[in-house]
DNA sequence: CTTAGTCAAGGGGTA
DNA sequence: TACCCCTTGACTAAG
C-alpha cells in the first residue's frame, strides 16, 4: 500500500505550481512556469521518497493553459527531455502517479463544443503521462459529469462518447463515485460497458450512500482493476470537516476513522490517496501509522490503538 | 508592503 | 435569481 497526497506540498518552502492570468499570457511566462513547475515536481517527489510516500497525483497546472486555443507554443519538445528525466526517476523509484483534471472535464455533456474542449483537456493530461513514458498504472481521474435530468441518458452518453477517446487516452482514464450524482453502483454499470476500472472515493460513498456496504463496495471495485495492466487500484480518503456543509473536506487526517477503515480493508491491497487540505502532515501521520501496524501485528487483533498524535 | 477581489472552462444545490 | 461548492490556491490590481 503506498500512501499519498494531492499536488502540493507546503513542506518545501516554496510554492508548487507556478501559473499565471490568461490576461497575462505569453510565450516566456509559458516557458518559466513549466521550468519552474517541473523542478518542483522533482523537489516534491525527493521530499516523497524521504518520507516513504510513494503515491502523488501531479497538479493538472504543470502547464499552465496546456489546452486552450491560445497556447500554440511546442512545449511538449522544448520539454521532452525533462520529462523523460522525471519518468525515468519515477520508475526507478516506484512510484505511483495519477492525474485528477478538474470538474470542467464532462466528457457527456449535451453541448458538443464541451465534450470537445473536455477531450481537448484529457489528451494533454495524457501527454504528460506519455512524456514521461509511464506504463498504464498512471491514471487519470475523472467523474462521470452531469445529470441533465434524465441520468440514464446520461450514463448512455457518457459510453459513447467514450469512443472519441483516443486508444491511449482510454487505457488511462478510470471513472469515481461523487458525493452527489452518480454512485458506485452507477460508475461499476459503466465499467461493465467499457472495461474502465471505477476508483472509489470513500467520502463520496460516505456522503452518497447506496446502501452497498464498504467491504462489499471495495470488493466489486477491485475486480474492475486489470492488476497486471492498471497496477492494484486507487482509492481516494478523506473525512467530514467537523460542522461544516456535508462533502466538505477535513483539514487534516482523522487517524481514528482511518484506522477503522485500514482495519476494514486491509483484505485486500491498494494505493490509497489522502485528500485532506494539509496534504503531506496527514500523508505522515497515515504512514507512521501503517509503519506501527506493520511492526506489531497484534494492534489489529488487541484492538489496542494507541498511536499518538504528534 | 498588505490585502481583497478575481481567475478558461460546467453543473447542481441551496438560500 | 444569485451565489456557493467542487483538488482552492495564487495572481494581480488597488490601497
Amino acid at each position: 500500500m503506498k500512501i499519498g497526497y494531492p499536488c502540493i506540498n507546503y513542506s518545501i518552502g516554496k510554492k508548487t505550481i507556478s501559473t499565471f492570468r490568461l490576461s497575462s499570457y505569453s510565450e516566456e511566462k509559458l516557458i518559466q512556469s513549466i521550468k519552474y513547475n517541473l523542478n518542483t515536481l522533482l523537489e516534491i517527489l525527493n521530499y516523497n521518497i524521504d518520507h516513504n510516500l510513494m503515491f502523488f497525483r501531479i497538479s493538472s497546472d504543470i502547464v499552465p493553459f496546456a489546452s486552450h486555443p491560445l497556447c500554440t507554443f511546442n512545449w511538449q519538445d522544448l520539454f521532452r527531455t525533462d520529462f523523460k528525466k522525471i519518468g525515468e526517476f519515477i520508475l526507478k523509484n516506484n512510484l505511483r502517479i495519477s492525474m485528477h483534471p478538474d470538474q470542467f472535464v464532462i466528457i457527456n455533456a449535451k453541448d458538443k463544443n464541451i465534450v470537445e474542449r473536455s477531450i481537448g483537456e484529457l489528451e494533454y493530461h495524457r501527454e504528460i503521462l506519455d512524456l514521461m513514458n509511464l506504463d498504464n498504472s498512471a491514471k487519470i481521474q475523472i467523474h462521470i459529469g452531469g445529470v441533465y435530468g434524465e441520468k440514464e441518458l446520461s450514463k448512455k452518453r457518457f459510453i459513447s462518447n467514450f469512443d472519441l477517446l483516443s486508444d491511449r487516452l482510454k487505457k488511462r482514464l478510470v471513472i469515481e463515485n461523487d458525493d452527489h450524482l452518480y454512485h458506485l453502483n452507477d460508475c461499476l454499470e459503466i465499467h461493465d460497458e467499457l472495461g474502465i476500472p471505477v476508483l472509489f472515493d470513500t467520502f463520496h460513498h460516505e456522503c452518497f450512500g447506496d446502501d452497498l456496504d464498504l467491504i462489499e463496495a471495495i470488493k466489486k471495485v477491485d475486480h474492475t482493476w486489470n492488476h497486471s495492466k492498471d497496477g492494484i487500484m486507487m482509492i481516494d480518503y478523506s473525512n467530514q470537516e467537523k460542522d461544516k456543509r456535508k462533502g466538505k473536506h477535513s483539514k487534516t487526517l482523522l487517524l481514528k476513522n482511518f484506522l477503522e477503515f485500514i482495519r476494514l480493508c486491509s483484505f485486500t491491497d491498494f494505493d490509497i490517496m489522502l485528500e485532506v487540505k494539509d496534504k503531506e502532515q496527514s500523508a505522515k501521520k497515515a504512514r507512521k501509522l501503517l509503519d506501527q501496524i506493520n511492526n506489531d501485528s497484534t494492534m489489529f487483533k488487541n484492538k489496542i490503538f494507541y498511536y499518538k498524535e504528534s
